[in-house]
DNA sequence: AACCGGACCTGTATGC
DNA sequence: TGCATACAGGTCCGGT
């Protein structure tokens, strides 16, 4: 579900709210251990009595850095949410486990109880998000293993495009594959390829650096744009405060069923398997050669 | 090493 | 209406 725009979102969304504030608890729900892998003692002694000192994020995943630089890293898989409610408020179906905190300044009395506490939940249809544990070490191995950050200045077009010719597989791949790129998912890959003119299936040996320049600028554009739009809602995503995003109203292939007009030449989509993924392209536009 | 397909889950839409 | 099937924003694993 979330991709790097959602996660951004969600991550200005929560960080006035949870940075300063302590984890007091964490209270357990449907199926804590499909997303907490660590036994539920060790969790629970990881995140207890630690404030939040900064909410960062890195490709798709968000993590909630401690004082002691300890962190709790959250993935939230195709429908996972994180939000942050009144320890009064139902928590709904899917949810798997919630922090309770104590905010450390004053916040909305419809968040906080009179002695200043909120929850934190996790909800997840389907599990397929996962929460971790990590000391300064474990997160900067973490973090290594993910690829540079589109939008930070890590990136160079240049050394993308070297990476890029040693490989086979359709560029579509290599933009989803996490340690290339972090944060890039169906639906940017496919509205970066559409902007770029690139078909989803195209080698990665066969492109110019000229294309691979044109493809990260569309990809940096279009995931500005949708943080801008505060994410795309397919269905699920919510952000922070369980608002739905708008970028669903501009995007212009992904989702799209095949026949809808191209929206620069009026073809008829397509839509094809690409790296496993369902991939929408214009022939037209997005030729393979 | 690189690459592909299947597994992991539930909810929803579609077709019969 | 009921049931079966396909598909969904992601990652990991095993096999080639």
């Amino acid at each position: 579900m979330p991709e790097l725009p959602e996660v951004e979102t969600i991550r200005r969304t929560l960080a006035p709210v949870l940075v300063g504030a302590r984890v007091t608890a964490a209270l357990r729900g449907a199926h804590p251990e499909d997303i907490v892998r660590d036994p539920w003692p060790v969790f629970l002694q990881g995140v207890r009595g630690r404030t939040v000192a900064a909410l960062e994020r890195r490709g798709k995943y968000l993590a909630l850095r401690f004082h002691d630089e300890t962190r709790l890293v959250v993935h939230l898989g195709m429908t996972g949410e994180l939000r942050a409610g009144h320890p009064a408020e139902l928590p709904g179906p899917h949810c798997h486990l919630a922090l309770v905190l104590r905010a450390g300044t004053a916040l909305p009395a419809t968040l906080v109880d009179h002695r200043r506490r909120f929850l934190l939940r996790y909800r997840d249809a389907r599990r397929f998000g996962r929460m971790l544990l990590l000391d300064a070490d474990g997160w900067e191995r973490f973090s290594r293993r993910l690829g540079p950050e589109p939008l930070g200045p890590g990136l160079d077009a240049r050394a993308f495009w070297q990476t890029l010719s040693r490989r086979r597989a359709p560029v579509k791949a290599a933009l989803l594959d996490q340690a290339l790129l972090a944060g890039v998912g169906n639906i940017y890959s496919d509205e970066a390829l559409f902007r770029a003119g690139i078909h989803p299936a195209r080698r990665c040996t066969t492109l110019s650096l000229a294309d691979v320049e044109r493809l990260l600028e569309a990809l940096r554009a279009v995931l500005e744009e949708a943080i801008a739009s505060a994410g795309t809602t397919i269905r699920d995503y919510r952000d922070g405060a369980g608002r739905a995003g708008s970028f669903q109203s501009r995007l212009a292939v992904y989702g799209k069923p095949p026949g809808t007009p191209c929206p620069h030449c009026g073809t008829g989509l397509q839509r094809i398997r690409v790296a496993g993924r369902s991939s929408t392209f214009c022939p037209r536009c997005q030729p393979l050669v």
